[in-house]
DNA sequence: GCGCCGAGAATATGATCAAATTCCGCGCTG
DNA sequence: CAGCGCGGAATTTGATCATATTCTCGGCGC
């Protein structure tokens, strides 16, 4: 028996590590928090290879940190790594929004928009997982617009790397606290304003990764 | 049997993917050639499961490339993914110089001049590995002087997109042809000068990224 | 306090299964 | 009659699993 009866389109160590990697960005997984092959494999009911695989690929992209020589943790953040993250977030995000608003269409607008309607939602909502969903979303969504793969990726791997401690700061403060940043940046898509736009992707992330540093222990 | 006799030291994937990793970076690899699991398990005398995983780990930094659904090729870039990964150096490097202006010691640049010496003989000699070794080496050792183990991830995994390509392009053009730009970095670094190290990081990231476009097919 | 021992967890192996690619022969068409 | 396309079988290759081996960590005895 290889496959699960029926579904053979994804390879299981692909489902493992979406599935991971979606626990890490939306704040299943705590900072500090051991992972152990044997607990996911009972977890996800999934066999230990593709466990082990998924492991391997997202220790290699930073969002887990190899401990030792033999035991896996979520990353516990400390000060220089969220100013290093800041940094790389400044560098490349604001290019990415850059290039958004020179494609943006307006079916792409509108989908922001909706995005960042049902992220409000959330907010007023108290939602805070759906918040960290929506949020990422939108990011997301946007990222696809640039049409940079490269560059996506990489702001991909920053996103998995503060996602355990992005949730334990929120979860603190509360949806209430948490600011929406992105009229600015959704207004200066629709303008095509390139110089804007940046602006904002770049006030956002400081004011995010702000937060983070704010909370670290 | 599982770990040869006594060497209990490096896991056996970390070893596979070191070596994979620099058969990437110093052009033992042409770009599009398929890499085949069982041929590297043959080749490499390691087991299935350490080559699966290091394969994985690469994969998920870009350095291979999944090709559909089962194949797995050394990837081929063309004109758009070049300038990604020249915008993407641009926005990284010279804040890695930066960093490292600030923080050089007299040790530090002794060593970087010496490996740049190294680096100036390979190119008289016509050892295209060994240019290819030198000057991955002196990048390798800014990166670590700066102290930004995130951000000097982040490029070591741009190197590896490119290094195949790189070896192409050299070995098109020939030792004589390849500039060294690390004097101007040197002597920014001598003096304490970050912007002066960041303009010529700059530099050399896009002289050598425009060599790569121009060899492209 | 230090070293030894056992339990648990991770690594590595090889076998085995499924899918895809390739290749070859057959029939069809010009 | 020769060239082309197509269907299926064989081979190659990737994915998964069960298991053996080794390493680490924690407790226990000296």
């Amino acid at each position: 028996m290889k496959d699960r009866a029926g579904s053979a389109g994804p390879p299981a160590h692909e489902v493992v590590y979406r599935r991971l990697r979606e626990m890490i960005l939306f704040g299943e997984m705590a900072p500090g928090q051991p992972v152990t092959i044997q607990g996911l494999v009972s977890d996800l009911g999934a066999g230990m290879t593709p466990v082990r695989e998924a492991l391997r690929r997202l220790t290699a992209e930073g969002a887990l940190d190899f401990r030792g020589n033999r035991r896996i943790i979520v990353p516990v953040l400390d000060a220089a790594t969220v100013s290093e993250l800041t940094e790389a977030r400044v560098a490349l995000e604001p290019r990415l929004a850059q290039r958004a608003a020179q494609r943006c269409s307006a079916a792409d607008l509108r989908r922001l928009a909706e995005i960042d309607a049902r992220l409000d939602a959330a907010i007023a909502g108290g939602d805070l997982r759906g918040y960290l969903v929506e949020n990422h979303r939108f990011h997301a969504e946007l990222n696809a617009i640039a049409a940079a793969p490269v560059l996506s990726g990489l702001v991909e791997g920053l996103w998995l790397r503060f996602g355990p401690s992005l949730r334990v700061v929120c979860g603190r403060l509360g949806t209430q606290a948490l600011p929406d940043r992105h009229k600015d940046l959704l207004a200066a898509l629709d303008a095509g304003d390139a110089g804007a736009a940046a602006a904002a992707m770049e006030a956002d992330v400081v004011q995010g990764m702000e937060q983070i540093a704010a909370g670290l222990p």
